[in-house]
DNA sequence: TCCATATTTCTAGTATTATCGAAATATAGG
DNA sequence: CCTATATTTCGATAATACTAGAAATATGGA
């Protein structure tokens, strides 16, 4: 994954609402949830949601698929994965989130100072 | 970590330069780069520098320390930990990414349609 | 075909964020 | 104390994002 991307689901998932949606429709799992029942369930203006499905969706974290008048979302599990990957391989040290590779960090020469 | 601190911390990733900073700091290890230097590698004006510093070290995920005349920045490992736990915990199924618990997803009863 | 419902697109107002020059603050050394 | 360097804060501007009403589009059923 580029950083570029990463930004970009980043930027998906750094809103209230969205993060939210996002959450409820990894509860919900594959079937996810129709545009309907996530604005009932936050009670907030179509547009408005509307908006935030297709940011989600750009980013690559939802699908969507029609079903009768319907429309499901469901979250997108490979996205999602290629995001944690990228922040673990990238912005933590390698592994789990371990304080860069040195052993222990012998002192250094005293910096510039 | 409460939803509204995950967002603050992935809003602070969210950003093309903030997200290269935070990087370049990873690779660097708990030492970190004082601003200068950071500087030096972007070429972009001090104020914004700072203001992105300002940003990432108030989201959690840097933390400074005086060094005479410098500050140095490094990543706040446990910040990023948390955050990275948060998005696995919350909006993965669970585990890694896994899509959901379900077994494999029987069919369902044909929805509304 | 016509109507009702679901969802999106358009448009515009407001709010938040990014950038940067200039001024302010802090620290070290003479 | 004075100067030089490092970094931050201030203030202003430009760019981007959020919200929502109204209009448009899509789908299914009578």
């Amino acid at each position: 994954m580029e950083a570029k991307t990463a930004v970009a689901s980043l930027a998906a998932l750094a809103q209230d609402a969205r993060l939210a949606i996002f959450r409820l429709l990894v509860q919900k799992g594959p079937e996810g949830l129709c545009v309907g029942d996530i604005a009932a369930k936050f009670g907030m203006a179509a547009a408005t949601l509307s908006f935030h499905l297709k940011e989600l969706t750009s980013a690559g974290l939802l699908v969507a698929r029609q079903e009768g008048r319907f429309i499901y979302y469901a979250p997108n599990f490979e996205g999602m994965n290629a995001l944690v990957s990228y922040l673990t391989e990238n912005c933590c040290g390698g592994e789990t989130c371990a304080p860069a590779r040195r052993p222990v960090a012998r002192k250094r020469k005293e910096k510039i100072t």
